[in-house]
DNA sequence: CAATGGATGATACTCAGTTTCATGACGGAG
DNA sequence: CTCCGTCATGAAACTGAGTATCATCCATTG
């Protein structure tokens, strides 16, 4: 099952040199610019072993993303309909926190994918599949009519695009406390979707609109 | 400035010819099956021509979506921070009743992107283009605060999946008036993300929440 | 020592996309 | 009518990503 010391070594060493030989030849003369064939040789290793251990080019970039929205996948599998709201809260903490357990490097890829349009798309690409598995889990969660179809696809693009406002932050360097702003986004967004509990305590919500009162008849009718 | 009679002609049905062969071909045997010199050939114009025209493979899926995205960034242009919100629901209606205009040819389009991942993506990132404008300017409607980057981030994404929703329920012939269920979407989505009025009509909301009190103190702050 | 199996490398191939150059049709100017 | 510039088209060569195949090497196992 796992393998000898020494190939265990070899085949780690060698992705790692494969990353590091990568994002070096990128920075210094850009993602076009820079063929497979020069990472692989720059990694000591052959084009073959390139395609077989990251697939294409571009998921040199993302080589975890697979494994980060597994593990999205385990969080939301792992809740039911009660811890609903939480279980997705958590699992976009997951993503989050992943990122900043990479630190610098994260911040060496944001570069790259601010620069680059290939590799702009492909994280759009990888945004895009954790909204559409969080859609899904929402909207099982849910009782299937429209209107809660509609909530499901509201409410994953808004915990993804919170998600994706706190990240950004932390990847300028504008975010002091990126917990703090990941709960705060939560709780907004939480906030806005908090569906209606059967048996729930209850409060009276003072809260300013400029809608007239047709408007936040249908809006409450929507909650 | 315009080409003769007959030079103009065959430059239209050239471009016309292209897609038919395409959607044609892709149908029949596949979209990763059927090569550009394919459908070149089917067309009867030479594969410099194909790319000439298309730019690329996945382009002769999507051609319109450049002119599609400059009327949606001219309605927005013209547009002030009074009418905001109204700007971007007219926006989001050109895009989607460019689709609907489509007609069969927008469900054959749907047809090949739900099936074929590479096309999938490119539709995601047209997508993740418009929310991208979105939020460019709902942005620069706000203050500059951080609180309102935040709001414009999630507006544009419930703006971008509530559109998807409608278009994507309407490709699927599960929709009776794409009219009506645009109008109702915007509405919940203005509703949610309505402004803070300074001097507007206030009122007395009363919902029912499963939050603790402190949860509910905070989303009030967040307002 | 021999056999097996998994990882690696070399090579050739397909196809998308780019670039360059030739050709040919058209319209205007003499 | 002819010459000329322009623009659309086509032909062909090239780069590079990704795939498939096969040979090789090396470590374990019997």
């Amino acid at each position: 099952m796992t393998q000898s010391r020494e190939e265990d070594r070899r085949g780690r060493s060698a992705a790692a040199a494969i990353v590091d030989a990568a994002f070096r030849l990128f920075h210094e003369f850009g993602y076009d610019e820079t063929s497979v064939d020069d990472i692989a040789a720059a990694a000591g290793v052959s084009r073959s072993s390139f395609f077989r251990l990251f697939g294409s080019k571009e998921m040199v970039i993302f080589p975890e993303h697979d494994a980060i929205l597994a593990a999205v996948e385990e969080r939301l599998a792992a809740s039911t309909q009660k811890s609903a709201i939480l279980a997705v809260s958590d699992a976009v903490r997951v993503v989050l926190f992943h990122y900043i357990a990479e630190g610098p490097h994260a911040r060496r890829r944001y570069q790259l994918t601010s620069t680059v349009p290939a590799l702009r798309e492909r994280e759009l690409i990888s945004g895009a599949r954790y909204q559409q598995l969080f859609r899904q889990y929402i909207s099982a969660w849910g009782d299937g009519s429209e209107e809660s179809e509609r909530r499901a696809e509201l409410m994953a693009a808004a915990v993804v695009a919170s998600h994706n406002h706190v990240l950004r932050r932390w990847l300028r360097e504008e975010c002091e406390d990126p917990h703090l702003e990941i709960d705060e986004a939560m709780a907004q967004v939480n906030a806005l979707f908090a569906p209606d509990p059967v048996a729930a305590p209850r409060a009276i919500v003072v809260v300013r609109t400029d809608q007239d009162l047709d408007a936040v008849a249908e809006q409450l009718r929507s909650l």
